[in-house]
RNA sequence: GCGCGCUUAGCUCAGUGGUAGAGCACAUCCUUCACACGGAUGGGGUCGCAGGUUCGAACCCUGCAGCGCGCACCA
């Protein structure tokens, strides 16, 4: 044992000990064990994801809550897997096909595309896994599952018919956001609304009855003019009443439209006019529908201009069309003016290129139980801390909008709906296909083909992704129509972590799922993460390349050092400014538990010489006082744990064994660990040593679960074949006996002892060991402590010494021992020592005048509460004393 | 425009009415036999601004400013 290495290297251990809880399947959970189950369902990760800071975070935490249940007597499940995340994915691996092969995904057609995705996702899947793994996380990973998993699938196609049957689904052809790049609609949620300078151009149409005469249109997208088909003025304009009814001349393709009035259009906007393409945008769509106006659809679905009137717009980039048609509009005359103008464009969440409005033919969901999901929240039958995500998601559960859960894309879950193969062609494919032409003889909605397959087309698009993951939490746990007794024991899941971000996505979709086919809410709590930042506030990115990897961090510093200091520094409530610093720390903090632990074990090399029960009633002060505070450090963490503040639970373990297990207890019991100390003395010290750090390392697993397993076992604190992280928490405390009076010791002689010291460093004694104390006044006990007081000071000796007089000039301290000197015989710089006492009576002065100002105040005497006014009379005589101490010490040196 | 949050030491952050705190950074001293990934000591803050409530405000209320986030609109 004396041979540890000084610093403590997490690599080797960290990875022993991963391997030795899978090989224990200390993770597994079991649904017949007769503990109360509690559980985790895992924010399944894009299988095409690395790990990343917030994975860390997010994970940490969820692997803290169940080891730390799985202490407090639970059967914990932890249940893991991946997202097969529709679009990345799709898109990751057809860049990798065109770059490697280059070949499109149209080359290899569908079926032979999704092998190569499976292919792919086989290959390179797990990797985050693994990173999750390497972090320490406690899954029970014989459970993982995959959103596309067969079982998992079929719940989502289930799912589908349910909804379809009760008329909640249904197809139609609308409005819907169009990533022009990806060549798929997408949810509302996943357009990202981005601020951008833009130009608005302000041009003319003249009037179709009044040649020469105009209407001036502002716009910031020209090159959709060929898709006008009116003009709108707000029919509250004065300036524009009597052009209402009238016409006015679309410049190309030349064609007469008509000027309409409509509520919508803000007076003050531009001009008042508002050129309308319905075809292109959500709010022009509906003044469409209101006035019956003509949809002419100008843009090919990659975003390239589709007007064959206008052969030289005709087939361009929307980009390059919009700088061509502002230069056909000036060419024209027709160009007023161009400004610069800041608005905000909607980006695609995934292809960051702005979205497209585009009529479509898509599948809408109107959500299920909304209701119940709204009020489950606002009841805190489910529980959101911090509480104000609250208000965000009742916001919008109550404006929701029909969710449009087709996507075409070839990777995901098909949508198992079929048409008749004649019907189909007489349509002539899905866009045509509007759910009134189709008779029930036409659709076949169902989880399985129909029988007659030939004769039926299957329609080609996939749902979105969060159309499986709001299944999550129960799809996990059994397969459609199972009794799964898994299902029994761990649903509703306890506790959910994720991030604010993902709210709408999927945590109140999972809730809506819930109600609707697993019987009631899905999760009783929901933490929610912070935003991982750098030093200047910016988010994590790959981009701006300030994302550390923290498997790096991990091989630099620990998954443990990791861990604990990202814990230490997640706030409650704002984000988190992420500093490598702090990792360090974490590690620090690492080698200072094992250094601790490594001056036991040198300190009894035959080790066992401690395992005798502890008589607490003959301790020391220190022993009894440390073993009291780790009850008050277990008390503090129930506390904290039953508040989710995980920093602050960090920072009572991070303080229990710094500031006091090692600053103060282990200096003062030094001197027991020697070997001129008794038997008994090293007995006790070792006793209480082990009793204090076997609990206290329990306390910390959770956080830091590698060194403290090991340190556990090397200490044999557990025993062989047997886990720290299976043991279970005592909950009585350690202390049984009165320890007031020993505490009330143990604290007098630390803060004396730092009072001394301080002392040393002002008269710049710093580390001289001679230096000689005298404590007058002293309470007998302490003529037993002298030695440790001395040995916390560093003094040469400490003299009791109730006769003592002082020379002239004397340094001297007022402890909680009594007035304490230390003499140096002339060692003093006279008029050094004059300069600091007369700041030091400045400084107590003052004191004292904010001690009387209050004690003056007859408001104050009479209204506030009685142990205040006490408390703050006998500060004042302290301040008197003192004042009166260093006046004497003043005049002695003049 | 509506809503939510934040503003405390050089930095990152605790602090729910009673003497302003921690870690890091900084300065001085110490390689003393657990740990220099360490120990000791110290300097550093009119708690964003202005009002109000209160005997007493970093904390409660009002207003303002700056920063961040969400929702809606944006021709």
């Amino acid at each position: 044992m004396s041979e540890l290495p000084k610093a403590y290297e997490p690599q080797a251990v960290e990875a022993k000990w991963y391997a030795a809880w899978m090989d224990g399947k200390c993770f597994e959970a079991d649904p017949k064990s007769a503990k109360d189950g509690y559980s985790i369902v895992i924010p399944p990760p894009n299988v095409t994801g690395i790990l990343h800071l917030g994975h860390v975070l997010n994970n940490a935490l969820q692997d803290i809550l169940a080891r730390r249940a799985r202490q407090q007597g639970k059967e914990v499940l932890w249940l893991p897997g991946t997202d097969h995340a529709g679009i990345a994915t799709q898109t990751k691996v057809e860049r990798q096909l065109r770059d490697e092969q280059g070949v499109g995904r149209r080359d290899l057609g569908r079926d032979e595309f999704l092998k190569r995705v499976w292919e792919w996702k086989e290959k390179h899947g797990g990797i985050i896994i693994q990173q999750l793994k390497r972090l320490g996380c406690s899954c029970d990973w014989s459970r993982e599952r995959f959103t596309m998993d067969a079982a998992y699938s079929k719940w989502v196609s289930q799912v589908f018919v349910d909804l379809f049957k009760q008329g909640l689904i249904h197809r139609g052809k609308r409005m819907v956001n169009w990533c022009p790049v990806s060549l798929t609609a997408l949810s509302d949620e996943e357009v990202i609304m981005t601020p951008q300078r833009s130009k608005l151009y302000t041009m003319k149409y003249e009037l179709a009855d009044a040649p020469g005469e105009y209407i001036e249109i502002a716009t910031t997208r020209p090159e959709t003019l060929m898709g006008d088909s009116a003009v709108a003025v707000n029919p509250k304009d004065p300036r524009y009443t009597k052009h209402v009814g009238r016409m006015v001349k679309r410049p190309f393709p030349p064609a007469d439209i008509p000027i309409i009035a409509d509520e919508h259009v803000d007076l003050e906007f531009g001009t008042g006019a508002l050129k309308i393409t319905p075809a292109h945008d959500k709010a022009d769509f509906d003044i469409g529908m209101r006035h019956g106006l003509e949809i002419i659809d100008v843009l090919h679905p990659d975003g390239r201009v589709h007007c064959p009137a206008c052969p030289e717009l005709d087939g361009l980039d929307r980009f390059v069309a919009r700088k061509k048609a502002v230069a056909k509009l000036e060419a024209m005359g027709l160009l007023l003016k161009v400004e610069e103008y800041d608005n905000n464009v909607g980006f695609s969440e995934r292809a960051h290129v702005p979205i497209e409005p585009r009529i479509s033919m898509q599948w809408f969901l109107k959500y299920p139980c909304v209701q119940q999901a709204a009020d489950a929240v606002a009841n805190g039958d489910i529980k959101f801390r911090p509480e104000r995500w609250a208000k965000t998601y009742a916001h919008w559960m109550e404006n929701l909008q029909d969710w449009c859960i087709s996507r075409q894309l070839w990777w995901g879950h098909q949508i198992p709906v079929w048409y008749r193969k004649d019907k189909f062609e007489a349509l002539r494919g899905a866009e045509a296909l509007d759910m009134h032409d189709l008779t029930a003889g036409d659709i076949h909605v169902g989880v399985d083909a129909p029988a007659d397959g030939a004769n039926w087309v299957r329609d080609e698009d996939v749902m979105d992704t969060w159309f499986s993951s709001w299944l999550w939490p129960f799809a996990t746990m059994t397969e459609v129509g199972e009794a799964s007794q898994t299902l029994q024991k761990f649903y509703p899941t306890s506790d959910l972590v994720t991030g604010p971000d993902i709210i709408f996505f999927w945590v109140a979709r999972m809730i809506m799922a819930g109600f609707q086919f697993a019987g009631g809410l899905p999760f009783k709590n929901v933490y929610f993460t912070t935003i991982i930042r750098d030093l200047q506030g910016r988010k994590m990115s790959k981009s701006l390349g300030n994302s550390p990897d923290p498997i790096d961090l991990m091989e630099k510093y620990g998954a443990d050092g990791l861990r604990f200091g990202l814990m230490r520094i997640a706030p409650v409530g704002s984000d988190v400014r992420f500093d490598e610093a702090s990792v360090e720390e974490g590690r620090n903090f690492a080698n200072k538990l094992y250094n601790a632990c490594r001056f036991r074990q040198m300190a009894d090399e035959g080790g066992e010489a401690s395992r005798a029960p502890l008589t607490q009633d003959k301790l020391p002060p220190y022993h009894l006082d440390i073993i009291a505070k780790l009850d008050a450090l277990a008390a503090g963490l129930e506390e904290s744990y039953g508040e989710y503040r995980f920093g602050e639970i960090a920072q009572r373990l991070y303080e229990f064994l710094w500031s006091e297990f090692c600053d103060k207890f282990l200096e003062a019991v030094k001197l027991d660990l020697r070997d001129s100390a008794t038997a008994d003395a090293r007995a006790a010290t070792l006793g209480t040593f082990d009793a204090v750090m076997s609990r206290y390392l329990q306390l910390m697993s959770p956080y830091m679960p590698h060194i403290t397993e090991e340190l556990s076992a090397r200490m044999g604190y557990v025993g062989e074949g047997e886990f720290l992280m299976q043991q279970q928490l005592p909950a009585a405390p350690l202390l049984t006996v009165d320890a007031s009076a020993a505490q009330a010791r143990a604290a007098a002689v630390y803060e004396a002892a730092s009072r001394m010291r301080n002392l040393k460093a002002e008269y710049k004694m710093g580390s001289r060991k001679d230096v000689r104390f005298v404590i007058k006044s002293a309470p007998a006990w302490l003529a037993e402590e002298s030695k440790v007081l001395a040995l916390l000071v560093g003094a040469g000796e400490i003299i009791l010494d109730g006769a003592y007089v002082a020379t002239k000039g004397t340094p001297a301290a007022v402890t909680p021992l009594g007035e304490t000197y230390m003499p140096l015989e002339g060692l003093i710089d006279v008029a050094a020592e004059r300069v600091r006492l007369t700041k030091e009576i400045e400084r107590i002065e003052l004191e004292v005048k904010k001690c009387q100002g209050k004690l003056g105040n007859a408001s104050f005497v009479e209204r506030a509460p009685p142990e205040v006014v006490v408390q703050e009379t006998a500060r004042l005589a302290d301040w008197h004393a003192k004042l009166q101490q260093l006046g004497e010490m003043l005049a002695a040196l003049t």
